[in-house]
Order: structure tokens, then C-alpha cells, then sequence
DNA sequence: CGTTCTTCGTTGCAAACGCAACCACTATTG
DNA sequence: CAATAGTGGTTGCGTTTGCAACGAAGAACG
């Protein structure tokens, strides 16, 4: 078999993944004690809630795509911090609503300086339209990517 | 104090490590029993080895952006199921350099289809010099993130 | 209604992870 | 060339993770 020709580099699957864990592992250098005793898994938590609070928790679940017992036990985690706190929905008691405390809320503001200082230094020098075209692709791809999460493809 | 306004939709922290974690998660679904026993350090491991095979351990530390033990224990793994190789170099007995047998490179096209026919379902539609633009971005923020990590900026 | 099927959250378990302490080897300095 | 500092890899420990089995609540069907 010939050799495959494959350069990462040139991948979107490699790309994405580096440069995300590359960005957020920056960002927790420089947020330090501000993020003590939240791992990765509670930061996509955290950043969900703070676009839509008391989501359920089977949305966090296909959300921030971590199995259901991880989601529930990094919940069970927030919850002994004050930062959420769950509730039964009455309307279906067999889903939980998770809203965040105001030292939830907070944390937002907390975190945001330390995340805008770290992609302005990383895009310094970037023509910006080519950024936002990169943010405008990306953003396709990641609406497609959850639509197919909840209705899947049947195989052909 | 103020609302913080702040959509992670148009954060590229956000959109990187979601999509690369929806897209792994695809290609790894597409894959099945391919991957059997292959965690995502496993995988991003491999995918620097396809770059450049007989890389020090050191330098995958740094690369798949884990932790030394997790990477030395993943390696261990690796070695056991037969797909790499670990030699001490003789140059510098510290280092241990890591090979690909050919089990190893065999998973490489093995691979590949998956993760070409996953890219090309969910890049379907969208303008090819946009996504040009988005590899661009991602390459040069992958590159200066990097080599940040080489040098660190002492703190001002 | 009662039975069955589905959805959502919890829990037990083994594997993997990050952290820190440690050992082996090399480089640096006097 | 001896003493010290620095780099690379391993190991122990407590925590997190994914998987699978389970239980509780609602939906669908007769």
C-alpha cells in the first residue's frame, strides 16, 4: 500500500483540538488561583450556563459532550462550591435544572479579562477579517455538528 | 457591576474546543472497533508520531499538551498493544525516543478515511477559500501558541 | 388503567488523569 | 574532576473519567 499522504497540519479534527487545549491551558495559567478547583469539565459547564442558565442537565450532557455520570458528579462538585445549585423540574420530575448562584455569576466576571487578554495576545498581528472569517466557519461547523448529535445519521 | 456581555459563540476558545471535541467524537464513532482501546491521548500521541516518528517522549509531553506521567503511561500502553516502540537514546541516555512499528503506521490508513469522510460530511456546503482562511488562522494561532509554551513570557 | 418502552439521573467499577516526589543522566561551574 | 544545577522519565496518590447497570418518572399502546 502506497504511503498516505496526511498532514495534520492541514486538518481541521488536529487544528481545532491542539489549539483549543492550547488556548485554555493558557488562560488557566494566567486566571491561577481564580480557577482553583475547576477542572475543564466544570468550565464547560460554567460557560454553557452562562449563555442560557437553568438548562437541564441532559443539555449539559450533549453539550459540553462528557458522559452523563461525569456531568452529574462535576455537578454534585459545583454544587458543594455554591457555584449551581439543582432543582427537580415539577413540570417533569424526571429532569434536574441547574442555575447558577450569583457566586456563579460572578465567576464570569472573573474569568472574561484573563480570556480576552489571552486571545488578544495570541491574535495580535492577525488581519482581523480573516479571524472572523475563521470564528464564521467554525461556528457552521459546530451548528451542524450538535444538530447531528440529536438526530443522527441512520447508517446507509 | 455591569453585565458582562459575552457570547461564547464568538469566542475562539469556545468553538475550538468544542468542535475539535465534536470532531474526534465523530471520527471516533465512524471508526468502531478500529480504535478499540484507543483514548484520545493515545490518538493524539500517534498523530504526532504520523509528522515525525522517533520523537522523544519529552517532545509529546509538549505537543499533546499532557502530563508527563499521563504521557509515559499511555506510551506503556502503546507499547503493550504492540503499536510503538521505546529506545533509549544512546546520544543522551535520558531521552527515550518513540517508534511507530508497523502495526503503529498501519493505523494511520486505517484512520484516515474516517477522518476525510467525517471533515467532508460536516465542511459540505461551505466555501472552500473560507475554510482555506480558517486552517490559516488556526495554523498561525497553533504555531504562536507553541512556541509561547517554548519560551514563556515572563510575567510583566 | 395496566403494561411496556423510553428518557433522565445516579452509582459501582476499572482505567486514565494531574500533581508532586523521586531517580537517572547530563551540563555547568569552580 | 568534584559539587551543583537542570533535564527527562517513572511512580504513588487522590481525583476524574467513561462505561454499564440500575432506578425513577413520564409516554405510548392496548
Amino acid at each position: 500500500m502506497a504511503e498516505q499522504p496526511y498532514n495534520p497540519l492541514d486538518s481541521l479534527v488536529f487544528l481545532t483540538n491542539r489549539v483549543g487545549r492550547l488556548l485554555s491551558s493558557d488562560i488557566r495559567k494566567r486566571a491561577g488561583d481564580d480557577v482553583e478547583g475547576l477542572y475543564s469539565t466544570h468550565m464547560g459547564i460554567l460557560v454553557d450556563l452562562w449563555m442560557q442558565d437553568g438548562l437541564r442537565q441532559q443539555d449539559l450532557v450533549s453539550s459540553v459532550i462528557k458522559d452523563k455520570g461525569t456531568i452529574a458528579r462535576a455537578l454534585e462538585n459545583l454544587e458543594k462550591q455554591g457555584i449551581v445549585t439543582r432543582e427537580t423540574d415539577e413540570a417533569d420530575r424526571r429532569n434536574k435544572l441547574i442555575y447558577l448562584t450569583q457566586k456563579g455569576r460572578k465567576l464570569k466576571a472573573v474569568m472574561l479579562p484573563h480570556a480576552l487578554a489571552s486571545m488578544e495576545e495570541v491574535l495580535e498581528g492577525f488581519p482581523p477579517e480573516e479571524v472572523a472569517i475563521c470564528k464564521k466557519v467554525l461556528r457552521r461547523m459546530y451548528k451542524r455538528l450538535t444538530q447531528k448529535l440529536m438526530h443522527p445519521v441512520p447508517a446507509t
